[in-house]
DNA sequence: TACCTTTACTTAATCGTTTAAGCAAATATA
DNA sequence: TATATTTGCTTAAACGATTAAGTAAAGGTA
């Protein structure tokens, strides 16, 4: 074996030239002659060089890696996310460190550590359902470092945004149960300190205000969103004397969950009770019923949550205005709300 | 804003000693006094120092950090690979840096080169279904740098390889669906030139030869497994004069796109059909009727494959004999095949 | 007292690149 | 022809940590 591996002084000495030179020639520096830059990157193929990205990260003080912080890979919307930041950040000359923090505040903060270690150039992320205390995010701040959230963000960071208008998604939901003759729409959504699922709630209540519809305390539940919890919240749903004629989950996990209840239940999905869920995961309309649901556009906010990026470490320390990108979200019509 | 970054130096200067001697306590070397230690971490502290791990990782001659490439992440099979992969190596001192191939084999030799670019210290990878050559994988080997494949592996690759006994699956599903009064089998395979469902083909032939059934090659169909792909070679049989009356599809996605047509054409599942997919997916146990299907035993794959790792770079250059590791799949039976 | 150990550091080199500054030779300009 | 500019490099320092080798002081032993 090779002990060691090929440096641009290996191809300097075979050039008898400097390790400067060949630093320049491989970096198209003006400074080199073209007959010189040939030669280099011969011989560099020849020796099979590979560049030292630690020490060039080292000398000009970045990484060119780029952090992201997603609670679960393993949705179709995080995932997709992920591979269009990917994909833009690529172009641009970054890689893109992935971890998971499963919804645990501690995963989280262990995350942010390792991430600061690595010396990322900055970070993207979504924050954890558990996540009330923000002062691991703080640390990336006072560190210089930017910091992007994207879907699950938070109102009292100061830090740039993409995210979809779940007030006015609510209204769109609840506008089409109104339309489709719902009278007594339920709303399983998730936590009120995670500021997307406030949002959601406020959107929902006010909603249902607007159209003179009953806002009753015991038609709004919050819930952890997952598909177990969605079946206990649908339950309680049931017990109730007066129950509702549909249902807007604000996750499709946990609508998936209820509609397992409805159908345990013989309660018919759409005659008896209305369901949306939202995410648009794939599975809403393999399921039977397909369930309506609401496209959150994952592709566009993986683009603009790297694009937001790019345009942070190019702006430097222009302390620039934030960028709170906030999409259109879309409602899918499905089976569960014909 | 503070400019520059605390390093060991600037906690040098506080105490009046040299950076090495902050180097050596901070890394709690024996040659230093427990008073400047107590005294080098209290000024870290103070000074909000933040190590730098490129610097480190510069002079140490490794990174830390170690690569993983799947097809996608959005699998729960994947996902939680990724998951236990993560956790093993943390608590090791490593990172690790996510990429997804998408299926590509472009895509998975820019991923190699990008994660080679960026010194990984080992690479964990599940190879795409386009891949073919293999001359991106035998260049990390010739770097002399640690590989390990799971899952889509490859016998002609030397290296080291944890997944399940595939050909043994096929022989526990065929057995199954005959104990449930099949007598024409199908099989929605794979493609032969990946390994794992070569293995599962073969297993399948031989366990329906074993039982002395009909090998019919109009039963026998490759495929990209896709959720599309199932609905399509689903279709195909359903063409056939002689059709089957089960139906063991090599992958959850494709069985669903496949259960999808066999609705559509009022065909019972299971009365008429049995239906078996490879993945146990969550959503298998979600649909109507639930698939049955194969536990892959992701969690203990991802721990295995990470401590793989470990162990390789420990022994160093001892060209030590090749792990493979080979779990036993479970059966997870479920409506579509009761 | 003389010599040996141990303790607790310091000095200086090093990892592989990048880059500011310098400089000789070639070319252009007055 | 003399001077200015451009070209194509070289030199040397730097990035921030680690570490082999060295050393002064303190403590122990004969």
């Amino acid at each position: 074996m090779n002990k060691k591996r090929t440096t641009i002084k290996d191809i300097a000495n075979v050039l008898n030239i400097s390790p400067a030179a060949v630093s320049k020639a491989l970096n198209n520096d003006s400074r080199i002659s073209e007959k010189r830059k040939v030669e280099v990157r011969q011989v560099a193929k020849n020796l099979n060089y590979q560049p030292n990205h630690i020490a060039s990260a080292l000398r000009k003080g970045k990484s060119n890696l780029v952090g992201v912080i997603v609670p679960r890979t393993n949705s179709n919307f995080f995932s997709s996310v992920l591979e269009n930041i990917e994909d833009v950040l690529n172009k641009a000359g970054y890689n893109i460190i992935i971890t998971q923090s499963n919804e645990s505040y501690d995963k989280e903060c262990r995350n942010i550590d390792a991430l600061l270690y690595t010396q990322v150039d900055g970070i993207i992320a979504s924050m954890a359902n558990e996540t009330v205390d923000l002062s691991h995010y703080e640390k990336i701040k006072t560190q210089g470092i930017p910091l992007i959230l994207f879907d699950r963000g938070e109102n009292n960071l100061n830090v740039d945004y993409v995210g979809i208008n779940d007030y006015d998604s609510s209204h769109m939901i609840v506008n089409h149960l109104i339309s489709k003759g719902c009278k007594r729409i339920a709303h399983i959504g998730g936590y009120r300190r995670t500021r997307i699922f406030n949002n959601r709630i406020r959107g929902y209540i006010d909603a249902i205000k607007i159209n003179n519809l009953p806002v009753d305390d015991e038609l709004l539940i919050e819930s952890a969103l997952t598909l177990e919890d969605g079946r206990e919240k649908m339950k309680q749903l049931l017990l109730l004397k007066n129950r509702p004629d549909a249902v807007y989950v604000a996750s499709d996990y946990a609508a998936l969950g209820a509609l397992q209840i409805l159908k345990e239940h013989d309660i018919d999905v759409p005659e008896d009770m209305c369901l949306v869920g939202f995410g648009n995961e794939p599975f809403t309309s393999l399921v039977t019923p397909s369930i309506t649901s609401v496209n959150q556009h994952s592709a566009q906010i993986g683009k603009s949550a790297a694009e937001t990026f790019l345009h942070l470490v190019k702006k430097e320390e222009l302390n620039q205005t934030l960028d709170k990108i906030i999409l259109n979200a879309e409602l899918i019509e499905r089976e569960s709300s014909k």
